[in-house]
RNA sequence: CGGGGCGUAGCGCAGUUUGGUAGCGCACUUGGUUUGGGACCAAGGGGUCGGGGGUUCGAAUCCCUUCGCCCCGACCA
């Protein structure tokens, strides 16, 4: 099969050789991104910028559906606000990028690039919570952040990124720890059954929650190298914000109390993702529910069949093209460059109609993901998609969760542990007694971090991995990007 | 910020050791033949050799300097 690959798609280097060099040939062959002129920043070209709209649609859906509604805040940030709460200004404070001046003129007060807008929204909370009656509040935003990272890399890690931040204010501590647990299952339903990629959620170790958090859950993947990759979080922010930044409502008890606080977010990262764990070494493989093109149309065009071949494809594309998400390509090329081309950009389906179809009144649809052919009846075609799609996006989810049972191991040997970081990687189960010492060590010998503390599962039996004392938690360890 | 690598046509590279008219493959354009797994023939177009300075009769090549990108670390909700 190895050899196979290497024949179809000579672009693209093999993800035994370099996996690192595989991700960045598919997503620049493909088109999905290109390098900006400014170090660590990617423009997101038409193909990755649709594939993001269409994850958009999906997920601000579920956003809506769960009564919150979209704003947008300003871009920057006056210094004061960022230094309002402790925790936060020292976490993001080395990747700000600031605004200094505004044309010639030096600002009486530097401007930061939102890293993350809690600062910005909750000074505008403060001003528009009152009461008990004025809760919740439940806003969304989509917007671009900017972090200045050391080390980047398109999707994963970018010194600008978009991505939607969810910013809640509560009445009680209850509401909006249910609004944190809700909106985590949100994404683990959006994840899971849009982009096909199964996830563990759970909670982050305190090292590794968000700055200025009460506590951050998290939605962890494993990615095909057998790194994990922090797919998306939802803090629990307490009242730190709302002490800061004074966010009070006169409750029915008459009391003056502080509001309870929510964020969360999911960026570009996912697309990040979505290549990693669903990507072989013909290119991309992109799940039905978001790609660009679910279905190309290729037809099959010797010079005396040409126009009717052609007319026949475009009809199909008409009929079709309402439900299903299609394009044509009719450019002067073999059929066989195209054929590799598409698998290579990852669409689900291709519908190959020729001279021979159309006498026989069918066409010949290929998955990406099995590679099968089906010979269909015309009167078939519609249902026949449909019912494909449905199965290559469930079938891709298996295939990643059969990948992810297979790299997950448990342990209760520190040695076993080194060892399986080193060779095999993927998650490895294991328990850990709570305290930060041994996770710190733990990341020193082995580059290995607690991605999270699992919801809904239960505990080993045993000892803390690293010390050998009382465990408290069985965690999930992995190599993250 | 440390270590390594690379900047020559859109992409991938050779040429640099030993200075002497800037090349190859792919892509691109035109015409023709082709089209069910990356077709073929022919004719074309395309370069401040990352930037600046220096040495020299002459610099892609030697020297100095600078900028950028990639990879691996360190750092990083």
């Amino acid at each position: 099969m190895a050899k196979k690959d290497k024949d179809f798609v000579k672009e693209v280097t093999s993800r035994e050789e370099d996996y690192s060099q595989w991700y960045l040939d598919v997503i620049l062959k493909t088109e999905m991104v290109d390098y900006a002129p400014v170090k660590g920043c990617m423009v997101i070209r038409p193909y990755g910028f649709t594939l993001w709209e269409n994850m958009q649609a999906l997920l601000d859906k579920k956003i809506k559906d769960t009564g919150h509604k979209n704003a947008y805040f300003p871009l920057f940030i006056p210094e004061s606000l960022l230094q309002k709460e402790a925790d936060h200004v020292e976490g993001f404070a080395p990747e700000v990028a600031w605004v200094t001046h505004g044309g010639n003129e030096k600002l009486a007060e530097r401007l930061v690039v939102r890293p993350t807008s809690e600062t910005i929204i909750c000074s505008m909370y403060a001003k528009w919570i009152q009461s008990w009656r004025d809760l919740p509040v439940l806003i969304n935003q989509w917007c671009n952040v900017v972090r200045w990272e050391k080390t980047t890399r398109p999707f994963l890690r970018t010194s600008e990124f978009l991505w939607q931040e969810g910013h809640t204010a509560h009445r009680t501590e209850e509401e909006a720890q249910e609004e944190t647990l809700k909106m985590l299952e949100v994404y683990r339903e959006f994840v899971e059954e849009d982009l096909a990629i199964p996830v563990i959620t759970g909670l982050k170790t305190d090292k590794e929650k968000f700055a200025g958090a009460l506590r951050t859950y998290t939605i962890e993947a494993l990615m095909g190298d057998g790194r994990a990759l922090q797919s998306g979080t939802s803090h629990n922010l307490g009242q730190h914000f709302a002490k800061v930044f004074d966010i009070t409502f006169l409750d029915q008890d008459d009391q003056l109390k502080y509001v309870w606080q929510a964020s969360w977010g999911v960026s570009t990262r996912l697309i990040g993702a979505i290549i990693m764990v669903h990507g072989d070494n013909r290119g991309l493989k992109i799940p039905p529910k978001v790609a660009p093109v679910q279905v190309v149309v290729v037809p099959i065009m010797p010079k005396k069949t040409r126009e009717v071949v052609l007319e026949k494809a475009e009809a199909l594309l008409v009929t079709l093209g309402e439900k299903f998400r299609m394009d044509i390509d009719d450019r002067d090329y073999s059929p066989g460059w195209k054929f590799n081309e598409w698998e290579m950009k990852g669409v689900p389906l291709r519908l190959e109609i020729g001279p021979k179809d159309i006498e026989k009144g069918q066409v010949v649809l290929v998955r990406r993901d099995t590679g099968e052919k089906f010979f269909v009846k015309e009167e078939d075609l519609d249902s026949t998609i449909e019912k494909l799609l449905a199965e290559i996006q469930d079938n891709m989810f298996q295939m990643a969760l059969e990948f992810r049972t297979q790299n997950t191991t448990q342990c209760e040997d520190y040695e076993d542990f080194q060892k399986i970081i080193a060779d095999r990687r993927g998650f490895v189960r294991a328990n850990w007694c709570g305290h930060e010492q041994c996770e710190e060590k733990i990341k020193e010998d082995t580059k290995a971090t607690i991605r999270c503390i699992p919801l809904k599962e239960d505990k080993m039996q045993g000892s803390c991995l690293c010390c050998g004392g009382e465990a408290k938690e069985t965690v999930y360890f992995a190599r993250a990007y």
